[in-house]
DNA sequence: TGTACATCAGTGAACGCGCGTTCACTGATGTAC
DNA sequence: TGTACATCAGTGAACGCGCGTTCACTGATGTAC
């Protein structure tokens, strides 16, 4: 019984899952990642994420070997999917234009305006969920997240260092500030959308570094 | 027995506690803080609390109603210690110059020295534990937060429109955008700091929007 | 096309441990007369 | 200066509940022959 057809909630897109399990598991997931969010992982129960699934807890253990599975595969999603949503907006900024100070430019508008939408359901909102919350991940799935991090860093230093050598820089900052800058804005906008309960935060924020971008490299 | 003689460590400044009973509820809370930062307030149990302070479990019970009690004390305790941190910065600013804007400069200037060494024992750090993290902590704690945020982002606010009386700005940003960043630059910072372990980069982040600042009232 | 077996995707009941909380009691210190 | 009582700052034992985890079992689907 209970067979309800659950109209197929699909979670984002990545290769829609084939099998029954396949499909139970991701729902955990989604269920997991707007619990963690709200909450952390260590005030998210179990017993409330098979509930909201509609399975029970040994269906759970089925899928996950314990709680610390969890939060890997949880991770492992989560710092892939914002891995494609970045790749993808950088990729069409790239397309727009040739110049990389541009596209850059262009980039940044993209993010800003996807950010109007997304912010708690960015997955990015899962990286500062890991490092400022919880020791109740385990080390690798710290790491995981700090990879990624990591990743994205060296990606926009890289594109800052192809920017330069067009356009020599008027100001004074580092690029690896510059770098650090849009990770910083992006997680401290979302901890100010939250405490203002204003989702416009990251945007507004994304485009204030966008001018400091085009002064940095262009002057005034 | 086990009368240790403790040898008086001290929280921070603030009107050093004259009872015996002051003294054990300061250490529980010195001792809270510590944890909450690390793994948030779910994660963090009151018998680790109580076995870091050398007491019992009960004893706890006689200086706290309960576990909310305990998380609504600390809360007040560190925005009240963020507040007067922040304060005192902008008084000895205010000191150094009476221009708006150059007391302004110096003040972000005396905060990025500060967070060189503050970082994980800023107060400030609990907003973004509070705001990102749990929904353990029950509405009135939430608010005391977001209050104490809504406060600071006032005063910058109204120090930057201080600021544009005397020096009409050149660049296009809203004052509010400039008042917002400091906020997002210094949780995001934080996040940034522990994902990377490095530090530095809460004060590399406000040296860089102090340059902002000052493109944004003086240009290049 | 039918039967045998294997795998998938779970169920249901039970477990032990730790956690927050309570309650009756207590030794040390402070205050009144 | 000594006694009576009150308050402070706890202790120790017990509680029940929820949580993560296990284990034996099962119905539905897939595959081999």
């Amino acid at each position: 019984m209970t067979t309800q057809t659950s109209e197929e909630t699909a979670p984002a897109v990545q290769s829609e899952p084939r099998t029954k399990g396949e499909r139970t598991r991701e729902r955990i997931l989604d269920i997991t990642y707007e619990a963690v969010i709200r909450k952390g992982f260590a005030a998210t129960s179990i017993e409330e994420l098979v509930e909201a699934a509609g399975i029970t807890k040994s269906g759970f253990f089925y899928h996950f070997k314990d709680k610390a599975d969890l939060a890997r595969q949880l991770i492992e999603r989560y710092t892939g999917e914002n891995a494609r949503f970045l790749d993808e907006m950088a990729g069409r900024a790239r397309e727009l234009s040739d110049d990389p100070l541009h596209s850059f430019l262009i980039f940044l508008k993209l993010y800003a305006e996807a950010m109007r939408e997304l912010v708690y359901a960015h997955p990015g909102c899962m990286v500062a969920t890991v490092t400022f919350q919880d020791r109740s991940w385990d080390r690798e799935t710290r790491q995981l997240t700090i990879d990624s991090v990591l990743n994205w860093r060296g990606r926009f230093i890289g594109w800052l260092e192809e920017i330069a050598v067009v356009y020599p820089p008027k100001g004074k900052a580092e690029l690896a500030d510059l770098a650090d800058a849009i990770l910083a804005f992006t997680y401290g906008g979302m901890t100010l959308a939250k405490a203002l309960g204003d989702p416009t935060a990251i945007s507004r924020q994304a485009l204030m570094f966008r001018e400091t971008v085009r002064l940095h490299f262009l002057g005034a």
